[in-house]
RNA sequence: CGGAGCGUAGCGCAGCCUGGUAGCGCACUUGCAUGGGGUGCAAGGGGUCGUGGGUUCAAAUCCCCCCGUUCCGACCA
């Protein structure tokens, strides 16, 4: 492709509405443009890298067995209607009349159409397993669509699904295609993390989330330094700590800490270590829709964290006898029955059960609020002072925890959520009634995994790990073009535009992407090199008819250090390039 | 959904406070020069100042409604 031919279309400056770096490369590249709210064009370059993407998933995808179909953005109504999500899916449901006042759904994701074919299609339990896929528009219409094509509203995935005879069966695939995500972000070139994810509602599945490692990632994910471990930090369990508490060494003692509720004034206050300090956060015990519905008010809970450490709301809400979701209780209850304000409450002599944290359990001689407004107790030790009803985990990890599978501890990044694995076992093919015969003849549910893959975040994803001051540095899988040839003084030597077109012609001929900087005599060799390196090719070879004069031309790898173009003869640059592209 | 900000040329912005119907940089067009890091000079084209209403002799500017959009948070996954 020549530049002369090819829509080039980037900017100086970025929109001041990207905030990411991705988005404000995107745009700056001409890779996409904003139509609306969340709604992009992608012009040919960025098209390019998308169909890069979408190549290597395809290849994954059919190499592990599955195979692809097509599925309509529009759906029906009456599908969703059986499944109930028609009405438990909230306003990010795009819904839409035809011209009969029939209703519609702009599909956010595609269990319902898919489990409908299914069922038609399949009827014996000797067609199964089987994995159908697709690349294609999905719209959920976000309350707040941001970051460009990171979290758009109308966007491109890929998503499988596989059904099933049974579990094991369920389990193969999966594992199958846990595989292939793993070689599908690798051969892209990115650092990427497969992490245990939360299930969610549906419960008890197993579930994985692909993850891109970025600081402008959404998720807080912990893995290990030493072993392959990862998972989502809502997920990830704080291990109980090996040490014994320490014995009590100090007496219980009450002293005044006017106006300091939080764990921050309190040691500020008091000059100590966060850490021995305990937080005591009041929340709503379970309580049943008879109960609640007679007006009886649920219980409270006290649950106890050391000061340095979070509450994770998802594993408190998991406990027994507690609300889930988890609710804090209400200012006028605590007073009511605690006969204090939240910033002061404590685990000593409460009547209410006191559930413990791991680590805040094995703290001695610790700091707590003492139940009175204004008052705080040092010297507190556990039994002796404060009784402990059961300890739990309660807590988020932190960087520096032992990794839960025993080997090394845990470092702390985030991430950008790019694929997600899920067992859905029978929740969809249930509903919609979506049954074999098995060997005996009898209609059996079938089993569903569900597999997907943001394939426009992705791109975003990458260009977020792999940027510099000057532009996107396109990993050779994704790159628009794997080469850009830059041609200075071409209207001047004749040599220049014939060694570069010959080289050009060569590497087409080969099968190689190649952006031949051919603009006319106005474009300036710095604009030439800026929008090179703006638009990341992992290759660059300069002609010029200096370089010519010599006998030589420049290459640079796009990923290297700034100025460190390297020369060489003319006649050596092609099979210099053959053995970097392996051509 | 709650809070805040912004809407003036394709992009980035000034003008608004203190009303007198638009300006800068980039981009674009033409010419001349230049020719290894966003080149120079000159001449141009392009805006019903988001929409509607009000105040006023006069509104980009002051007031009100609406719409759009962005950020923070909540929600969702």
């Amino acid at each position: 492709m020549r530049t002369s031919q090819f829509l080039i279309s980037t900017l100086k400056e970025s929109p001041s509405d990207a905030v990411v770096i991705s988005h404000q490369l995107m745009l700056r590249a001409g890779m996409i443009r904003k139509v609306a709210s969340g709604l992009y064009n992608w012009l040919p370059l960025g098209l390019r890298a998308l169909r890069k993407v979408e190549r290597v998933v395809r290849e994954e995808m059919d190499a592990a067995g599955a195979q692809e179909v097509l599925m309509p953005t529009v759906q029906p109504a009456e599908l969703w209607e059986e499944t109930g999500r028609w009405y438990q899916y909230g306003g990010e449901l795009m819904r839409i009349k035809d011209r009969h006042n029939r209703d519609f759904c702009i599909g956010p994701t595609h269990e319902e159409v898919i489990t409908d074919l299914a069922r038609n299609e399949l009827s014996s339990y000797k067609q199964l397993p089987i994995n159908l896929y697709q690349i294609q528009t999905k719209f959920r219409d976000e309350t707040r669509p941001r970051f460009g094509v990171m979290r758009s509203r109308e966007f491109i995935m890929k998503d499988a699904y596989s059904f099933h005879a049974n579990q094991e069966s369920l389990q193969e695939t999966y594992e199958r295609m846990h595989a292939a995500y793993s070689n599908i972000f690798s051969r892209l070139g990115l650092d990427f993390r497969p992490v245990a994810a939360d299930t969610g509602s549906i419960g008890g599945a197993m579930s994985h989330e692909f993850h891109v490692l970025a600081d402008s990632g959404e998720d807080d994910i912990a893995f290990s330094n030493q072993s392959d471990f990862a998972a989502n930090v809502e997920l990830a369990e704080a291990v109980a700590p090996t040490e014994a508490r320490p014995a009590a060494s100090s007496a219980l003692e009450t002293i005044d800490t006017p106006e300091q509720h939080s764990i921050e004034e309190v040691s500020d206050f008091l000059k100590i270590d966060n850490k021995q300090i305990i937080k005591t956060l009041i929340v709503e015990g379970f309580i049943s829709d008879d109960d609640k519905e007679a007006g009886k008010k649920p219980n409270l809970v006290a649950l106890v964290l050391r000061g340095d450490h979070e509450l994770n709301e998802l594993k408190a809400e998991k406990l027994e006898g507690i609300s889930n979701p988890l609710v804090f209780a209400k200012e006028e209850d605590i007073q009511q029955q605690l006969g204090c304000k939240p910033g002061s409450i404590g685990p000593c002599n409460l009547n209410i059960d006191v559930i413990v944290d791991r680590s805040a359990a094995i703290v001695a001689d610790f700091v707590c609020g003492a139940n009175v407004d204004g008052k705080h107790l040092t010297g507190t030790n556990w039994e002796r002072d404060a009784q402990i009803t059961r300890i739990e985990d309660l807590r988020n990890v932190v960087e520096g925890d032992a990794s839960p599978d025993g080997k090394g501890t845990l470092e702390i990044k985030r991430g950008i959520e790019v694929g997600h694995i899920f067992q859905l076992g029978t929740k969809y093919s249930e509903a919609l009634k979506a049954t074999v015969l098995d060997e005996n003849g009898k209609a059996k549910t079938m089993t569903m995994g569900c597999y997907g893959i943001g394939v426009t975040r992705v791109v975003a994803a990458a260009i977020e790990q792999n940027f510099d001051d000057r532009g996107i540095i396109w990993p050779e899988a994704i790159a628009p073009f794997q080469v850009s040839i830059v041609q200075i003084d071409a209207n001047k030597s004749e040599e220049v535009v014939k060694r570069s077109e010959a080289l050009y012609n060569a590497l087409t001929d080969l099968g190689v992407e190649v952006l031949l900087d051919d603009r006319d005599k106005k474009t300036s060799p710095g604009v030439k090199f800026a929008d090179a390196e703006l638009m990341g090719m992992p290759h660059r070879i300069v002609f010029s008819s200096r370089g010519l004069k010599k006998g030589i031309v420049e290459y640079k790898a796009r990923k290297d250090s700034k100025d460190d173009a390297i020369e060489m003869p003319a006649d050596d640059i092609l099979n210099f390039i053959k053995e970097k592209l392996n051509k």
